[in-house]
DNA sequence: ATGAAAGCGCTAACAC
DNA sequence: GTGTTAGCGCTTTCAT
């Protein structure tokens, strides 16, 4: 019996409680020992500080939520976790939320609108301090539910028109007229591109964004949009690019020159054409976006537009910390990380 | 004054309090509607319901978790989040977990070991109801914490000797002596391998298990391990492969065929080839591990062993969830998913 | 089918 | 520097 009342005690997780009985302190003051040792005399605090290892004590953190009206929790939501620029995001947003003790709560839609309202309800329950958005596209109930989270929203990855909270990324529209300004300027004509269809729930809206900003600048210079192909959907990947290629060029077989909306899609484009003994850059030229580590490697070198995904992550985070901190940021509400140009050897000189 | 007031009201989140008063039935009634609406009139049900809709009311998943004593949080800890393999194993993980509604908390170390007990610790405060572990080298105090946590541990992506829960995964050093196997049996006696190096606080412990496995299979056969080469740290990428070929053939100049153990590096390893006129396949073969995509891409393409992980996360959250729901699991304690060799045109037939 | 009481484990606010 | 009191927003348990 006495045997069996002592598991009992054992089995339970040790609380705050225990921890204050052993060191003979109050509750209180394991609590200051734990979030602000100094306000702490030392030779209490090393009573308590045995208590708690001897007894394996590890604080409940939805306690404390409660009690302090701090999760510590930030979320964030993004299209997918399998592509290397998000999962960059979301890396550096760590490294930097990881030294001021916040932890990550990540959820992601694979572009499906359906699903993103659902996480965002998920998430909202779990009290996050602040809200990290990528590329959403966010439905009223969601814009909403948002709103009256009443923390910081950050947008990123996006230069939204009309934002509902702190903005850090770049113009998806910019990429697709950067690349295609500097297809026009190599003394291109024939200019086409390949990027995911627009229609059902599933969607990928930043790079339609680029293909936009793509015809844009092809209409601004008197060329056609006839050969901006958008085929398959999100997300995008090898077999994309080949599959989209190919419809390209039954449309318009004289292209010169192609942009594609991911740097994965460009990759299954060399592939095809590879296949179909089309050399490039001889015969077709080829521009991607995202500079993943595998347009280094291809062959050719695949000539792209970068845009510093870590980077941005590290800098939302360093926002996030400010704000919640000290109620302001230094950055402002709208904050442009910019892109480059990366040139290899998939455009023709 | 009165609109300050009002103000004040509006901004403060609305409880399970508001809504059992705007809907005119007590807090437990409300609760039921979210948690088991069965259990609910359909008339009372729809009230509530609406009262809801009409504040837009979140529940709090803190104080429900204080008070059931369950977090709806699943642990996951990884090496590292920016590699295909283990982003899949989030993914697959997820898929199943959402279903069940549970929410994953994913922390990783950058194979950090000093860094893997913070993590842990933050993540246990969390009350998770399950953690999922990976290639962790847990530390004493690490496994210490563990236990006393008195939830289900799942170690996946390995077969640990010394297991302290469920295990799902495959045996890293088998792919080793798989990878040596295949190699041996295809006529090569100079055979060589490039890794990570073992010391400092950054390891790649799994990694090291396939370079031992393959070891151990080629002194089974007899033949020498000088051309088995450790070089830089974790976490692997193509520049590893690419330097580390290099040390390895000034060591054996005269080695005919090479495992890479991760196909990351295995990449580096045909960049470099390319670079110094050696042909691959035909002066010197290369076997990869991982599968990653770049490997079916790239010229030639990569002979690779393969895994599924997406498969093994999706596996991993099925036992968790049976494990939750039914206090056992249908699977043994140990699940090995095994590996196959994936024959593409980097090894000379 | 619904409600009342009690309490989950912690911390804010104030007292000493 | 430390303790006391009160409660954070829910759910468990038991009553009706």
């Amino acid at each position: 019996m006495a045997k069996t009342e002592e598991r009992v005690k054992r089995s339970r997780r040790p609380t705050i409680r225990d921890v204050s009985q052993l060191a003979g302190v109050s509750r209180m003051t394991v609590s200051r020992v734990i979030s602000d040792p100094d306000l702490v005399l030392p030779a209490t605090r090393q009573k308590v500080a045995s208590a708690i290892a001897d007894l394996g004590y590890v604080p409940d953190r939805a306690a404390g939520s409660l009690a302090s009206r701090k999760t510590g929790f930030i979320a964030l939501m993004l299209p997918t976790l399998t592509n290397a620029n998000f999962a960059a995001v979301a890396h550096g947003l760590t490294e930097v939320l990881r030294e001021a003790n916040y932890q990550l709560l990540i959820a992601y839609t694979e572009y499906d609108m359906a699903e993103e309202e659902r996480q965002l309800r998920n998430l909202l329950a779990r009290r996050p301090e602040a809200i990290v958005l990528t590329g959403a596209t966010h439905s009223n109930a969601a814009s909403k539910l948002l709103l009256s989270a009443d923390v910081p929203i950050l947008e990123i990855a996006d230069l939204p028109s009309r934002p509902i909270g702190h903005v850090i990324g770049f113009s998806n529209q910019e990429v697709g007229r950067t690349a295609a300004r500097y297809l026009i300027d190599k003394g291109f004509t024939r200019i086409g591109a390949v990027g995911a269809t627009v229609e059902g729930e599933v969607l990928d809206h930043r790079g339609e964004e680029r293909m936009r900003g793509f015809e844009d600048e092809l209409r601004y210079a008197g060329l056609p949009t006839d050969a901006v192909v958008r085929h398959g959907k999100a997300p995008l990947s090898y077999d994309h690019g080949a599959a989209a290629i190919g419809v390209l060029l039954d449309k318009a077989p004289d292209c010169e020159a192609v942009f594609a909306v991911s740097d994965l899609s460009a990759v299954g484009v060399l592939m095809e054409c590879q296949r179909r003994g089309i050399s490039v850059p001889d015969q077709l030229s080829v521009i991607g976006f995202g500079d993943f580590e595998i347009g280094r490697i291809i062959n050719p070198p695949l000539t792209t537009i970068h845009v510093d995904f870590n980077g941005l992550g590290q800098r939302t985070g360093k926002t996030i910390v400010e704000l919640l901190k000290r109620g302001v940021s230094s950055e402002t509400g709208r904050v442009d990380v910019g892109l480059s140009i990366i040139e290899r050897k998939s455009v023709k000189t």
